[in-house]
DNA sequence: GCTCATTGTTTGTCCTGGACAAAGTGTTGA
DNA sequence: TCAACACTTTGTCCAGGACAAACAATGAGC
């Protein structure tokens, strides 16, 4: 079996070198082989396990109780926690998970359509697209689904909301928004689906997708004329650096533009930020338009 | 003027940690100040350098020579290049990217979507988009444009293409191809451009998006019987890394499956992969279809 | 019983300084 | 002009120590 350079397993997992390094120190765990040169290689089945660990930690749990047990001790781990947190959810979003489950592109694509033209782009999100989401994330965490799956998910979604929000055509009113994730936010599905609120709205939205520097944005934003700004993060964003860099933005910000900033990383967290504008659910965006309409 | 600790220099100019520190070591520069617990501090002057630098060395240059140069001196360096290497582009392209440099998005859109229905989409790709991009990118390392200016077009092309290929409607012949990019690699216009080259061929494409990692993508090409995985790798990714991991790709996936690879990282290098299917640019993809299609 | 402040433990990230192989450069000989 | 060789540069890895922020546990007061 192939064995990884830590690099790669940082890169595969998501975990830091540094990280890595501390852990096999202190928990005895991970025990990678050693090259000639002395250097660590991780064989498949310790990587596996650590991505084990890495959803683990992301549901809560501490590294410290959970990096030396056994890979059976933590796949039941798994276990407990679907059936108590379970959501019990629609019938129509437990069967487009299915579909994603079975890699079924071409029913997928067609089923979210249909819903699409049922209920229109707004209500689509809404009332779909948002729970469906947040149902995918939780079957990732449970190891229900791959992180391929993930991803076949995010693109067909993707591809029906920009065709949506690109035949809307071009809107000459107020406010005009520009819209990013910040770097180490790859995720744009939260991006994508602001958009296709704001949009039929007559809102001038303008999006850098994923990633784009501090210093980028502000700059983006002055020569743009901008009247907003908004920022979304995903769950897996870590929450405490959600908000030391919405404050830095913030701050590099001229106050006539505001900064509207949402997400999953922000939920349920008591923190606010002075002057700036948390979405924290769909619903609020429209409030947060109205109020900006008002006064402007 | 604020400063950056160093993980958030890292994120921000794509330089690691590591790499970072012995800089510090060897050349004098970068010179962080110090903050009280003696973690390093970057002045944004610095890191502004920093991105210089880094834009220096994807054009070939080496650090020894221009790390420690003035700021003045390195912007001297580009000058130069950007005279002997400029391509006498198009006027059309020209002109796109002059509307992308002032961001002015309504426009730059409305121009495209006119290109799109003058050439049709393959046409399109070929003859406007591949030449642009690469223009962007060139213009990019000169620093006529930044970041922002960078993502715009990326996205503005993204969603013209998403929409177009979508509006094909899906396609019961074979091949199947699954694409998508490896971990590091986050630029997905050229995976884009392979499957709106593709589609309208009747090809079915199921894209994953950027990075998903060699275990997922061997798993989903099993589980979903697809016929052919192609990736796709940016100017920005390392040619060494590129081959190393197409190499592991190719062992991992069964034979029975295709794997094509192709991008501008590939370019001008002679290696060649046994049993991979290189596309040097996108008419090699037609003749690779139609070999397939000949053979299968 | 519950809330709030205080103390102790866990954990990720940063530090220094050393090492080494792979990639790049220059030189020599055919 | 090309190939083989030695030399230099450069990114990435290693060990082991340190520390503050986040978290858990404890106790006091109501």
């Amino acid at each position: 079996m192939s064995a990884l350079p830590i690099a790669a397993v940082e890169r595969d997992t998501g975990i830091p070198k540094d990280t890595l390094r501390v852990w096999e120190r202190r928990y005895a765990f991970p025990q990678p082989v050693r090259d000639d040169k002395g250097e660590r290689l991780y064989p498949a089945e310790q990587v596996e396990k650590l991505r084990l660990l890495r959803r683990l930690l992301d549901q809560g749990h501490r590294p410290g109780n959970i990096v030396s047990a056994s890979t059976d001790a933590l796949a039941a781990l798994l276990e407990p926690t679907s059936e108590r947190g379970r959501t019990p959810s629609d019938p129509g979003i437990a069967a487009l998970i299915e579909l994603v489950r079975l890699h079924r592109s071409a029913e997928l694509r067609a089923t979210l359509q249909q819903h699409l033209v049922k209920l229109g782009l707004q209500r689509f999100v809404a009332e779909l697209v948002a729970p469906l989401s947040r149902a995918i994330g939780e079957a990732w965490l449970q190891g229900e689904i791959g992180v391929a799956e993930e991803h076949l998910f995010t693109e067909q979604v993707q591809n029906l909301l920009r065709s949506s929000i690109n035949s809307l055509g071009p809107s000459g009113r107020p406010p005009r928004v520009l819209m990013t994730t910040l770097p180490g936010e790859e995720h744009i599905l939260g991006l994508l689906m602001v958009e296709a609120t704001l949009a039929p709205e007559g809102v001038q939205c303008i999006s850098l997708g994923a990633q784009t520097p501090l210093a980028d944005i502000t700059q983006a934003a002055r020569d743009g004329r901008f009247d907003i700004v908004a920022v979304s993060f995903s769950a897996a964003f870590p929450a405490r650096r959600a908000f030391l860099a919405i404050e830095q933005l913030r701050d590099a910000l001229p106050e006539s533009i505001a900064l509207w900033a949402g997400g999953a990383a922000l939920q349920g967290k008591r923190k606010r930020i002075d002057k700036v504008q948390q979405i924290a659910q769909l619903d609020d965006l429209l409030n947060a338009l109205a109020a900006w309409r008002k006064t402007n």
